[in-house]
DNA sequence: AAAGAATGGCTTTTT
DNA sequence: GCCATTCTTT
């Protein structure tokens, strides 16, 4: 047989067989859908003669699209023509980065990707300018506006008909003038990347030709998240070939918060007629008890596919339940069950533990700290955010693009050199000096790679010195822009090193740390998988949470949420509440989520 | 204009 | 309890 084929189940073997049209894989938890996904391009590639740099491979992470990469490497190790695999985001930026100049969308190719805190500070200064001061409007809200509506492609002029009461009138006017901004910036909010590609191609349709004719084969990782732009986006590309794989499990639809809509994974079949559905049902990951308490927590879902995951995996251990009096109880109780775990030969990289808000990550961290476990969060604040190398970034940014002028506004007085907001806005010698001094340095740093232009521009600048002798926490400052220049050295020029570090997020890079457990959100451990799983804070109004009581269509995300935890846990399931946790300060007692209450008392052991 | 001190607001989840 | 913004002093 294949030898591509030999490590895959017949169902498996079937959805990598198929050469042609739509296909549709249902993929159940653990059931081998980055295998199945992997398999098949290489089958593509390899059985088909499909040339690499005609498959296109869509995933949400960065750290997705990695882990397929390494995996179709080691299936086709002679193979060195790459497949064009990566986020939404990243492969619309290199699709905007080659056409935007043949374009009138009024955009260049040189434009600079503005995260969320830069989104967060335009709209603060816009706020200023009229007047409306954050007390009586709140900035993240009238940015979770123009995000809804840019998920939804509605534009500002489109949500003029929708926008009801004083304050979404106010927050679209106001989304009417960042938009203005940002192309004032040349520049593109996230969301932008994915719905000025679909612009674009909408516009220009010999680029859209071009395109279709590049990716003559589709596959699209966690289908059930994509939301309206992302559907239109798949929706033009796959058009004329029609080649296009889906895989998604609705049951894990967890990004609804964000403009993701599950409906386009149950609509599939009526958008692509012919489709070929394939379910992977067979879960090779867990155990009997553990998929058992999954099944009887998403069953209480009204809104979901009739799906049953099975497994040949043995019965395991029963799932803990352990009520602890409050949080830093219930640290003690992880890491004691983590000690007498690692006499059976347990790694603490073995162990994941989860809780719905980063905020409970602290009292965890601190009794680890105490008892000298390593451990490490993935996600939280992430490297990327931290204020030293924002900092760096934005001189960084400032090289590459003299008129980023909210570059400029952030490092202008850092260090001090008598340029406040008057200065920026009224001009004069001081701001004249300081931008002559950028231009040298641009002049020099053009000879430089990117990481010898970050020590440059910290010296030259004074930012080096200023960092070390005004900040407490100076050294590790300094430690982590060394840390980012290392990042920096794997890239040539600067234009792709910005690339990186805006489209990359902290969760992307787990480093396997053999010796640390780790610490993340229920979101951010999707797509892993972890022999222990500890599962804390199950309270109500935690998990689930609060905000998501009203509405019973958020109650069902929660619940997806929770499936997502307990799914991924291969050997032990851990659940953990506390009778009060401290809030904001002051202590607050939950009744234990009803999550609990939905789980089979005979595969339990409570504590 | 900058640095330090005090106040008030708030936290869901993320590419 | 923490953070970011605002107020006060230098």
């Amino acid at each position: 047989m294949n030898p591509i084929l030999n490590e895959l189940n017949p169902v498996q073997q079937q959805a990598a067989q198929i050469k042609d049209g739509p296909i549709l894989i249902l993929a159940g938890a653990g059931s081998g859908k980055t295998k199945t996904l992997t398999h098949r391009i290489a089958y593509l590639i390899k059985h088909h003669n499909i040339p690499a740099r005609n498959i296109l491979a869509v995933t949400f992470t960065n750290k997705a699209a990695e882990e397929m990469q390494t995996r179709i490497n080691r299936i086709l190790p002679q193979s060195n023509s790459l497949a064009w695999m990566g986020t939404f985001h990243s492969i619309c930026v290199k699709i905007l980065r080659r056409e935007l100049n043949k374009t009138n969308l009024g955009f260049t190719s040189n434009f600079t990707i503005f995260d969320d805190q830069d989104q967060l500070s335009i709209i603060k200064k816009i706020l200023k300018e009229l007047s409306l001061d954050p007390p009586k409007i709140n900035p993240r809200a009238v940015r979770a506006f123009i995000e809804n509506a840019k998920n939804e492609a509605q534009t500002a002029d489109e949500m003029e008909k929708f926008s009801r009461g004083e304050f979404q009138k106010i927050a679209n006017q106001i989304y009417h003038l960042y938009e203005k901004y940002l192309k004032s910036q040349n520049g593109l909010d996230f969301d932008d990347l994915l719905i000025k590609t679909v612009a674009l191609f909408n516009l220009y349709p010999e680029i859209l030709k071009k395109y279709q004719n590049i990716f003559c084969y589709i596959l699209v990782d966690e289908y059930q998240d994509t939301n309206q732009i992302q559907y239109q986006l798949i929706k033009l590309l796959a058009r004329q070939h029609l080649n296009l794989c889906a895989i998604g499990d609705d049951s894990q639809s967890i990004y609804q918060f964000r403009g993701a809509d599950f409906r386009n994974i149950l609509n599939f079949e009526k958008d692509y007629p012919n489709v070929q559905v394939i379910k992977l049902e067979q879960n090779y990951r867990s155990t009997k008890n553990i998929l058992k308490a999954a099944q009887d927590i998403i069953e209480k879902n009204l809104h979901r596919t009739d799906k049953t995951l099975w497994t040949q995996n043995p019965k395991g251990a029963p799932i803990t339940l352990a009520g602890l009096e409050d949080e830093q109880e219930e640290a003690l109780f992880i890491i004691s069950e983590i000690k007498s775990l690692r006499q059976t030969g347990v790694k603490p990289s073995d162990c994941v533990v989860l809780y719905r808000t980063h905020a409970q990550s602290r009292a965890i961290e601190e009794q680890l700290i105490k008892t000298n476990l390593g451990y490490k969060i993935i996600g939280g604040v992430s490297f990327y955010q931290r204020s030293e190398i924002k900092d760096i970034l934005a001189y960084v940014k400032l090289l590459a693009n003299p008129h980023s002028r909210i570059s400029l506004e952030r490092i202008a007085g850092k260090p001090p050199r008598g340029i406040g907001a008057q200065t920026l806005i009224k001009g004069g010698k001081k701001l004249n000096d300081f931008l002559k001094l950028m231009e040298n340095i641009r002049l020099i740093s053009r000879e430089k790679k990117p990481a010898e232009i970050i020590d440059l521009v910290a010296r030259r600048t004074g930012y080096k010195d200023w960092l070390l002798e005004n900040s407490p926490e100076a050294e590790s400052r300094w430690e982590n822009i060394k840390e980012l220049k290392t990042v920096a050295q794997e890239y040539d020029n600067l234009a792709d090193f910005l690339e990186k570090t805006a489209l990359h997020q902290p969760t992307d890079q787990i480093e396997d740390e053999a010796e640390k457990i780790h610490l993340m959100t229920f979101h951010n451990v999707k797509g892993l998988e972890y022999p222990i799983v500890f599962m804390v804070g199950m309270e109500e109004g935690l998990f689930p949470h609060s905000r998501s009581l009203l509405e019973p269509q958020e109650l069902e995300e929660e619940r997806r949420l929770c499936y997502v935890g307990i799914t991924r846990a291969k050997k032990r399931l851990y659940l953990t509440h506390a009778q009060s946790r401290r809030f904001f300060g002051s202590f607050q007692s939950n009744p234990a989520s009803r999550f609990l209450d939905e789980l089979p008392n005979d595969i339990l052991d409570i504590i």
